[in-house]
RNA sequence: CGGGGUGUAGCACAGCCCGGUUAGUGUGCCUGCUUUGGGAGCAGGAAGUCGCAGGUUCGAAUCCUGCCACCCCGACCA
């Protein structure tokens, strides 16, 4: 079987491999650690792309489109500035292919050579700084608030589907501004926009906070991220924004004559989410049934599935579930009436729990006769006989409560998750034992936090926004510590 | 890039150690009949360059060499 999300972790793997050939959400492609997304597992990218758009757009944003190749000579501006952020990366040497001297296939054509490679892109800041060098010469053409829906490609070492692809589908803001200030608050700003989004959304809570320096974005002052738990107790980083300060101004040489007629370099932010959400959404609520996907971004909510023996019962049934069907569309909800015959009942319920629908009616001739159907919520697992009168209505409000529910669900379990160390023993006995977000004093130093990491794999996963002081003592130094930070294992 | 593992039908695997008819099993697929309130039953059928390239041998899925791909563990990261 293919332990792919969660290695650690038996029940995910007993049905990932169904999941992905029958479900479609995701098989690993011939091209080296990319991902297929099959068209129902794109469709809750889509409903994540949309609702992240739609609040992009209410904090003032406008979408753009930058290219996909990037000449290398971009990159060498950025290398010599921001240490360390050489990615692995895709290379473009060449611009035409010929037929092989040999008679078997095609080769490279050595005429094709390319006078400078291209790189593809693993993220766009050179592209997007050489641009906006050419749009800001004043205070007046600041703000620029921009956001692309791209794919980026990153040769990595290991590729993990979903959490870390070789190529994926992301959407990178990059912003720029006349003050630090406004600058900070875009940061925060997109940082609330992806916890709301993780929480409303997704039903999967978050704990917002500050990266210590140590594992900051290459060039960025300030880096917030959102950790969430995943239900193996390891935390995955789910989004990030960054505040770059005028570090990639100075690099581009991006400046503006100010109010006073002052020439300043502008302030700049940059913050994404990924495909590595899908993962997220996965390893966050599903069960050995499959997914289970929160209403909000399910493609099919609602699915009614016939039961019957002759054609006129089908005829019947299928009546009785479009009007239903057509109810449910009024109110907003999308829903599917399957009267496939190729497949029996029982193999479309195991399907529907497998791609995480989360509610199922079915009817029957027995349901005809007493105007009920069967109402099963894939959430709880649970089935109730309700009647047909006012389902509608019904479903409308059930949908919203599975929503509060799986978060709810999803809360507490991070809730009783989170622990307190006040030793390094204890620290380590928590990790070893069980996993999850541990609370302890740091004493601030690069040191102290790479010991840890090298001892037992933990690392702070954020300095948390909002969190009450608390002074105590580090686990490791004794040094004094003004409060807590998280720890956990990650992916 | 270091360590480990795996490549055999659409998918999941057995066979390999100890070479020997026509390469199997499950599932999926096709046809027919019976079925349909939790992944249907029976009968018949189609489907394989045994990862690739060499070598050893009368004979290679099996032994040897090289290469490639993928998976897992590290280093790196959204």
């Amino acid at each position: 079987m293919a332990k792919v999300l969660t290695s650690r972790s038996e029940s995910y793997a007993q049905w990932y491999n169904d999941l992905v050939i029958k479900a479609g959400l995701a098989e690993n492609s011939a091209v080296r650690g990319c991902m297929v997304i099959k068209p129902y597992g794109y469709a809750i990218w889509e409903k994540m792309q949309r609702a992240l758009d739609d609040m992009f757009k209410e904090t003032g944003h406008q979408n753009a489109y930058f290219p996909l190749f990037i000449p290398k000579s971009y990159f060498s501006k950025e290398a010599d500035h921001v240490e360390g952020f050489a990615k692995e990366c895709a290379v473009v040497t060449h611009y035409r292919l010929k037929n092989s001297p040999d008679g078997k296939g095609v080769v490279v054509d050595p005429d094709a050579k390319l006078e400078e490679e291209l790189i593809v892109r693993p993220t766009s800041e050179t592209i997007i700084w050489s641009t906006y060098k050419n749009w800001i010469q004043s205070y007046r053409d600041l703000p620029i608030k921009i956001n692309q829906w791209a794919n980026v490609v990153r040769w990595e070492m290991r590729t993990r589907l979903f959490l870390r692809t070789a190529e994926f589908l992301w959407q990178e803001g990059h912003t720029a501004h006349a003050t630090r200030q406004e600058a900070v608050e875009e940061s925060e700003t997109m940082l609330r926009v992806y916890a709301e989004f993780a929480e409303k959304w997704m039903a999967m809570p978050v704990i917002q906070g500050y990266k210590t320096a140590s594992e900051r974005f290459a060039g960025a002052l300030e880096t917030l991220t959102i950790e969430a738990l995943m239900q193996d107790g390891k935390a995955l980083q789910s989004g990030t924004s960054h505040f770059l300060g005028q570090n990639f101004a100075k690099v581009f040489d991006v400046k503006f004559a100010s109010k006073e007629g002052k020439e300043e370099y502008v302030w700049a932010t940059s913050w994404g989410v990924s495909t590595r959400l899908m993962g997220a959404l996965v390893m966050a609520h599903s069960d050995d049934h499959g997914l289970v996907l929160p209403p909000k971004l399910a493609p099919i909510q609602v699915v009614i599935v016939p039961i019957y023996k002759k054609e006129e019962e089908l005829a019947q049934i299928v009546e009785v579930a479009d009007k239903i069907a057509a109810g449910l569309k009024q109110l907003g909800v999308s829903v599917k009436v399957d009267a496939d015959d190729n497949h029996k009942p029982g193999w479309k319920f195991a399907q529907y729990e497998l791609q995480g629908v989360p509610v199922r009616l079915a009817i029957g001739p027995r349901d005809l006769k007493n105007q009920t159907v069967e109402l099963a919520r894939r959430d709880t697992l649970t089935k109730d006989l309700m009647p047909t009168e006012g389902i509608e209505n019904y479903i409308k409000a059930l949908l919203d409560e599975i929503q509060a529910s799986i978060y709810q669900r999803a809360l507490a379990f991070r809730e009783e998750n989170t622990r307190k160390a006040d030793s390094y023993e204890e620290f380590k006995q928590i990790l070893d034992d069980q996993g999850g977000f541990v609370l302890a004093h740091w004493d601030g130093t690069d040191e102290t936090e790479l010991k840890i990491k090298e001892e037992t794999k933990a690392t702070i996963r954020c300095i948390p926004i909002g969190s009450p002081d608390e002074p105590g003592k580090c686990m490791i130094s004794g040094k004094p510590s003004q409060r807590r930070v998280v720890f956990a294992r990650a992916y």
